[in-house]
Order: structure tokens, then C-alpha cells, then sequence
DNA sequence: TTTGGCATGTAATCCGTTACATGATTAG
DNA sequence: CTAATCATGTAACGGATTACATGCCAAA
């Protein structure tokens, strides 16, 4: 029986994996480019994380002498991509996230008037710009990494970010009519969903 | 300067405000009920909570003489109403998301031939099968909260949890897709966004 | 020369879940 | 009778953020 690891000794497991060997450092920077939208690491959590790995013989640890710097650069054992298969094969964790725009607007009621209508026009706002900015991601991703095995995997996860942005955008400007119309129904899109 | 609240106290402040007087039993189902979805309590935080609550003048409890049980109610007072309305006025924090399972989509090519593709189709299943559900209840919040004034806030959280859902169903399927044409490409769906 | 980025770490703190503990009431 | 639900709480634990502390290197 594999002693059950946090989440985040995986993750930098699979950063590992994924973008070759690294430093701590590296692997923030790492994380904050490619996936920073789904998942965030700080250096209090990796810093520990990559000594427990090392002691359990998952990652090794090396001196980077072609650095002018201090630097530790890091490698996945075997044993280390045997786990992270492992864990990558098990059915994910459900999320329990915790919204607090949509928690404010489920409470809007007890708001003073226009508060809501703000936050959602500022949401619907930062959600666009990121829907736009990812398109662009997208287009830069699907040509300097064309070829690669990990390409559909890069992609698949940008695509996310666009389809949750865009929802969110939606949403948004959707609640808003809502909120506004108040009472006199008529807003839902079902039909062509 | 107002102490700073920890989310979870106002969280509660809004239910009480919103649903009236209640136990912190109660509290729980109503979250689980009307925003499970996006956000959650524990007992291990609301019975606590409400002390601290209490302590600092936000809200009273009395026992309950019309249940036969040994219970305490809750309501919001005036300085509790004050504090919840600062707090909805406010900008909300940004969420900072975990989902495993687009970083277990992100590292797909560190994992056994097919597991990712399975997560996402049992993903794309459960959003499925979630939008299904909140339609229904949309449909019923529709009728039973005619006419009250949180009817509008009540539809828009509901309304969330659809486009989201649909998001992540429509993400999912196509991430299958993707990763199952691998390096031969247009699978972009922008144009018709 | 001084600012910003590279680089590594620890400690305090916060917050949340889970497990534990207890007991009454009600429905089958 | 007995299982589920109502009801309230505490304690242990785990995990994550933030602040703190330090120092070198490169560029302006």
C-alpha cells in the first residue's frame, strides 16, 4: 500500500514529468504559465514538498553546476512516474469550489442596490479579456509546440479555460438582465442549449 | 475598522438574512440545498461560527420552545445586516480554482493509454446529468418563489451552475475528441463563438 | 548603484474537513 | 424495536497562504 500523497507532491510530480528536470523555483514558474487557471502551488508548499519527495526516493535532487546561481534542479525517478501513473489513473477528486461572486449574487437581495450588478459587470468584464487573451494562447501553443505528444493535452486544457470563461461571461451578462427585469421572467435560454 | 470576517461568518449572516431565523443545523441544509454548488459548510465551522457570531453582536440566539428538540435559533440583528451589506458591496475575492481533473487532462501524457480519456467522459457525464437537474429545478424555483424578491437571485445561481455545467460538458467532449485525433489538429471550435 | 529577478527556505497563521462524542425524536 | 434524522458540539489533523528572512546576479 502507497502511503496516500497531497495533491500537491503529485502535481509537482507531473510538472516534473511533463516539462523535464527543474527547480523549485522553475516549477512555480511552470505551473503559473501553463495551468495557473486550474491549479496554483506556492513556494511554501513546494519547497517542503520536493525534500519529502527526495527522502522518499521519488525525485532526485542535483546541484545545477551550469548555473552561476544557487540552484537545485530536480528529476522523477522511475518510481516517481510509477506513481504519478498511478495517481493519474484514479478517478480525479471531485471539486468543491467556492464561488464567492455567485454566493454574493445568490445573496443579493441583502445587497445595496447595484452592488451586484457591479461585481457582474466586472466579472463578465475580466472573463471576456480572458477569453481573449487564451484564443490568443491557443493559436501561440498550437504552433511552438506543434508535433509533441503533449500537444492535445496543452490545448484540451486552454480549451477549458475558454469554454469556463466564456460560461462565466455569459452568465454574467445574463444574471444582469435578470437582476434588472426583475420579476418579469422570460430569461432563460434553454431552448437553444 | 470592522475586524476582518472570515468568509464563512458572513456566508452565514446571508443565510440567516436571507432564509430567516434558523438553527445552524438548518444553516447547513439550506447551503446544501439552494448553493451546494458553490459553496459549503461544515458543522465543524457553522456551530463555531455562530458563537463568535453571537459574541460580537451579530446575531441572537434563543431556544427553540416550539420544537420538541434542543434547539437554538438564530437571527440576524440590525448591526449583523449592516456588516453583510458592507461585505456584498464589496469587490468579491477571486477564486483561486483547483480542479484535478484538468490537471490530470494537463499531464495526459504521463498517464496510462485511455484513463484520461475515461475521467472526462465520466465528467462529461456527471455535467450532463447536472445541467438535467438544475433545469428541473429552475423550473420549480420559477413556481414556487413567484414573485419574491430573491427569485431573481435565486434563478441567477441556478442559471450558473447551468452554464457551467454546460461548459465543462461541452469542454469534456471535445477534449476527447482532441485527444483522441492527437497531432492532427483543427478542433478549435472559435468561430462560432 | 540600485532595482528587479533568481533562488531557497522556514514559521506563523488560517481555515477547513473529518472524526469523534453524545443524545433525543420520529417514522417504519 | 430500530434505523434514520434531528441536533449540537469539540478535537485532531491536514493543507495552503502569507510573511519573513536571506542572498546572489544581471541589467539599467
Amino acid at each position: 500500500m502507497e502511503k496516500t500523497r497531497r495533491t500537491t507532491d503529485l502535481a509537482i510530480l507531473g510538472v516534473l514529468a511533463q516539462g523535464g528536470p527543474m527547480s523549485g523555483y522553475d516549477i512555480k514558474a511552470y505551473i503559473d504559465l501553463s495551468i495557473s487557471q486550474f491549479w496554483g502551488e506556492s513556494f511554501g508548499q513546494i519547497y517542503p514538498a520536493l525534500k519529502g519527495l527526495e527522502a522518499d526516493g521519488l525525485v532526485t535532487r542535483r546541484a545545477d553546476r551550469a548555473s552561476p546561481r544557487d540552484r537545485a534542479v530536480y528529476e522523477v525517478t522511475k518510481r516517481g512516474r510509477r506513481l504519478l501513473a498511478a495517481w493519474l489513473a484514479e478517478p480525479p477528486a471531485p471539486e468543491r469550489p467556492r464561488n464567492e461572486t455567485i454566493l454574493k449574487t445568490f445573496l443579493g437581495d441583502q445587497a445595496p442596490p447595484g452592488a451586484i450588478r457591479g461585481h457582474l459587470e466586472a466579472y463578465a468584464e475580466r472573463a471576456e479579456a480572458r477569453v481573449a487573451r487564451l484564443r490568443e494562447q491557443e493559436r501561440e501553443v498550437r504552433r511552438t509546440d506543434a508535433g509533441t505528444r503533449a500537444l492535445p493535452f496543452a490545448i484540451a486544457t486552454i480549451r477549458a479555460g475558454i469554454h469556463l470563461a466564456r460560461a462565466r461571461a455569459a452568465w454574467a451578462r445574463e444574471a444582469i438582465a435578470l437582476i434588472e427585469n426583475l420579476s418579469q421572467g422570460e430569461t432563460s435560454d434553454d431552448r437553444h442549449a
